[in-house]
DNA sequence: CTGATAACGATAACTCATTATCAATAAACC
DNA sequence: GGTTTATTGATAATGAGTTATCGTTATCAG
């Protein structure tokens, strides 16, 4: 990736304009309002590119395919809307839940998915 | 599965022994010191038998393939351990994390996994 | 502007988990 | 024990996501 294409900026725009982590479908089809007839090997390929460049973080939901969203370095987690699908930010965090663990055990990390309805499908419903 | 066969025992034993979800290879494997030669075929339609029939319940953890275990109707969670890769139950739980969630949206669920390593790799290292 | 070549798009190929096929085996009813 | 047929095991096939191939296109340094 030396050079800057319509195809590239089309998608790393349309990630860096969600704010919320994609799939590769979605970034697919929101790189394809700005630049038509986008491949999905191109897809792909710049996703792969801007996560080994860290620009990009891969976000994994229990069962499901991988998102990607532009790499924060703060703790979050995630919230599945049950209805549209969509992925959300949560930025807030109960913070430490070491104490959830089994005697014995060491945590390093938590990870939190929260599922239900996003604000814009309460409102439709 | 309408017959008891040995194989169907085997699978059914491995997983109530374990005390926690098993990965269908992990199945396989216990399964095959009770039923030598085993084939994987026999695990994947003796575990969907058991989740159809309602006795195992599909555990998914980010970014992993599905594991089995006994059913439980109780909420529980999951620790990952780092070091050997097998999951526990986690049985406490944080509670209501629907305050989480950025204003408007609406939590039904959620799902906690703990990374570490367990009580037994401690011990190891 | 022009040449070198990075990147693209279409599509074939790959990976890996899971499921289907089918002849052989073994439950279980008689 | 004999018969029926559900289940097994080996293996081929499937499916979905991702990656490789390759001729074509387009970026950009000179």
């Amino acid at each position: 990736m030396e050079r800057i294409t319509k195809q590239g900026t089309a998608i790393l725009n349309a990630i860096q304009k969600a704010h919320r982590p994609l799939l590769a479908q979605e970034i697919l089809e929101a790189a394809a309002s700005d630049s038509p007839g986008i491949g999905q090997a191109t897809v792909y390929r710049n996703i792969k590119a801007l996560v080994e460049g860290g620009l990009l973080s891969t976000v994994h939901l229990p069962g499901e395919n991988p998102r990607f969203e532009v790499a924060h370095l703060h703790h979050h987690h995630h919230f599945h809307c049950n209805l549209c699908n969509k992925v959300f930010d949560v930025h807030d965090c109960p913070g430490d839940l070491k104490q959830l663990a089994p005697a014995g055990f060491q945590v390093e990390r938590h990870e939190i998915t929260l599922y239900g309805s996003c604000a814009a499908c309460v409102r439709q419903n």
